[in-house]
DNA sequence: AGGTTACTTGACACAGTGTCAATTGACACT
DNA sequence: AGTGTCAATTGACACTGTGTCAAGTAACCT
């Protein structure tokens, strides 16, 4: 576990996430990882038992690398309702496009791979609780628009960001992603706050 | 052409859209089709080429049988702007369900498949058409709400109407069609009407 | 009877995942 | 030098699912 030379586990994890998000997440082998690793395909087996376990382990690799407390941080520090859920969004659309290529490469896997499909949950779960705060904190400053609950507000809002539209309103439809941000705000902020 | 009896290519898509609707789109194989209709899996080849024209083929059928047109009478013979953005959302949330197992099959084939990602983006891009008219007729009542583009209100829109919600909201979620419908409606209100 | 059409049967090529066994090369310990 | 161990290599193979191909059959039409 000490990092004086690089571990070949660690040079898959970081070949993967590499590969994945050059291609968008499609039509990424286990051979063709391998290849970028600079390994055989079994080697890869020898650190990874299934593509799964290895698609999992890579996007909780790049969970930590990306160090996501310190970037959740504002939004947890804000001091109104609105706030923090202005700054959630903004967190989330500055996360999105960094872990796009991983993201769609899990989402693919899920139709096929119950394992994928646990682990892609688990990340969309704790994204989840991160918008429940978020509305939970609106509601604390009353500021929660009349007509919602909080857990329909919290799966909406929830569902509002899920990764699907980002990809629809950035790659298809051509948004930037501080258009996108901006735009988010201002849906959620309609449709969630008071006043 | 004629229908004095069930022609073979018709009940291929007849128990293709069964067979999905029953699997929610997952794991359903050409031989499961083929078997599901009494013949062999061969057959299936005789009068599809291959899964995607199926797949295509099917949801083509579903649509016709569906009737498209009338359903979205209503919707276009509304008075209002308002009215036809709520209609719209009434005909596309109650109209999901009935092709959410074809659908499913077909997002799922986008990923490795060229003419499957055709056929669906075709459907998807009628149905932004519809977003648009509703968005348009908003906009001819001046109730389209300040900070919205025509294009940028369509685009949005469009996504939020986009089935991973659907699907988000009622499989995983819970939600009841009908709450999907009313709080559907209600947030395109708050985001796009003005006053 | 002959011909056409629709379907069946069984074999096969191909891609990609995952498994297995035998082998190699480097390093460490003694 | 000899031994053991560990990581990785090589090549073969099983399995699944798609799509192809060729030969055979059965019903219907004239």
């Amino acid at each position: 576990m000490s990092s004086e030379k690089p571990e070949t586990r660690t040079r898959i994890l970081e070949s993967t996430v590499r590969i994945l998000e050059k291609y968008g997440g499609r039509g990424v082998r286990m051979g063709d990882i391998a290849k970028e690793t600079g390994i055989s395909r079994q080697a890869v087996y020898l650190h990874f038992a299934s593509r799964t376990e290895l698609l999992v382990a890579a996007i909780r690799y790049t969970g930590d690398q990306l160090d996501v407390d310190r970037r959740l941080a504002p939004s947890r520090a804000a001091t109104s309702g609105v706030e923090r859920l202005r700054l959630y969004i903004e967190f989330w659309g500055n996360y999105i496009p960094e872990i796009y290529g991983l993201a769609k490469a899990l989402m693919m896997a899920q139709d096929t791979d119950e394992a994928a499909a646990a682990a892609w949950q688990d990340r969309m779960l704790a994204m989840r609780d991160g918008c429940r705060a978020a509305i939970d904190a609106l509601h604390a400053d009353d500021r929660l628009a009349e007509g919602w609950t909080r857990p329909k507000a919290t799966d909406t809002l929830w569902t509002m960001l899920l990764v699907p539209n980002w990809e629809n309103l950035t790659i298809e439809c051509g948004w930037s992603i501080s258009e996108y941000i901006r735009r988010m705000k201002d849906v959620a902020e309609r449709t969630f706050v008071s006043d």
